[in-house]
DNA sequence: ACTAAAGCCTGGCTGC
DNA sequence: TGCAGCCAGGCTTTAG
């Protein structure tokens, strides 16, 4: 699933395509993926907007326009963006799509990690324009942006770009785990302040911005903590060991293009993705031995989701 | 102030 | 083979 370092990719992959672009029309078909703004206005703040920037703050993708304001999107789950060519044509939800439109489709945005290792290609026909098409964007240049978005877990959010950091999805969020502020006593201090497992502290965004559960459970068998270690009972040490593995961990995965993937058929091949997956030292190797010490990774339950680790590197 | 858990959502997969 | 139910998972909301 998206997390800081597919963000980010999606961020400059999709500002190398529409920075600078003039929005000419837009449309949000589903009301539901942007709450907090009426589908007009939401079409009327984006017409004629020009696109100055594209960033990510956390796990959130900004859009940044010219007009004062600023497009917030959370990907979640499924959300991702497609940019197309502009002479498709709409097609309704329930009607599967020709299979030729995903020749044309360029993916700025791809595609969940286990239809990669699936290679399942029925997967790929549901990120098709069409399908699950929640928003439409058109450009200047006659091509056009989707936000596709099978489990409507996406969130979209237009608010004043001065009120930017204090708005509702961005107020609270940690600093960037590559900030100056994001230090070892702000990490520290943050862990001292609960006592429920560290594995899940670092999934609050709160604490740490960007984390998920993937990297959650890599960075904290690179730092051999145990993921049920109650947060406040880490030494200022540890906790400083634990924040360097997880800006390490960002780092790598964002220089290998993260996970995410592009269609292999992309015709320019201009961006076919990462294998940051394949780095993996723990997530998804339940049984497995564990890449330092050979002992068996073992995976269970924490909270809602699972937490793999090595019983062995990871004892306290 | 903190914590746990339900709920959101779809579709692949498992097991009866 | 059919199908109910589990699972994936970030984040908000609700209840404790």
């Amino acid at each position: 699933m998206p997390e800081l370092p597919e963000v980010e990719i999606v961020a400059r992959h999709l500002g190398a395509l529409i920075k600078v672009r003039t929005f000419i029309r837009a449309q949000l078909r589903r009301p539901n993926l942007a709450l907090a703004n009426p589908p007009r206005q939401f079409a009327a703040w984006l017409k004629g907007a020009r696109v100055d920037e594209v960033g990510r703050r956390g796990k959130h993708l900004l859009i940044h326009l010219d007009n004062g304001r600023t497009l917030i999107t959370h990907l979640r789950m499924t959300g991702r963006f497609l940019y197309v060519d502009g002479q498709e044509r709409a097609i309704p939800h329930t009607q599967a799509p020709a299979e030729n439109l995903w020749e044309r489709t360029h993916p700025c945005v791809p595609v969940f990690v286990r239809q990669i290792i699936t290679g399942d290609r029925a997967r790929y026909k549901r990120a098709l324009p069409g399908l699950h098409t929640h928003a439409l964007f058109w450009l200047d240049n006659g091509q056009k942006l989707l936000f596709t978005d099978q489990r409507h877990f996406g969130m979209m959010m237009i608010v004043r770009s001065e009120e930017l950091e204090n708005s509702a999805p961005l107020g609270k969020l940690a600093p960037e785990p590559f900030s100056a502020d994001f230090s070892d006593e702000f990490f520290y201090h943050s862990l001292r302040r609960s006592r429920r497992p560290i594995k899940q502290v670092l999934l609050d965004q709160t604490k740490v911005a960007g984390l998920g559960n993937i990297y959650a459970v890599e960075a904290l068998h690179r730092a051999r903590i145990n993921p049920r270690r109650p947060a406040h009972r880490l030494s200022l040490a540890r906790a400083a060991a634990l924040r360097r593995e997880i800006i390490a961990v960002l780092n790598e995965a964002i220089a290998a293009g993260s996970t995410l993937k592009a269609d292999p058929r992309d015709l320019e091949s201009r961006y076919v993705g990462g294998a940051y997956e394949e780095s993996w030292r723990v997530y998804d190797r339940e049984g497995q031995p564990c890449f330092t010490c050979q002992t068996p990774t073992r995976r269970f339950r924490q909270g809602a989701r699972s937490t793999y680790y090595c019983p062995r590197c990871q004892r306290s």
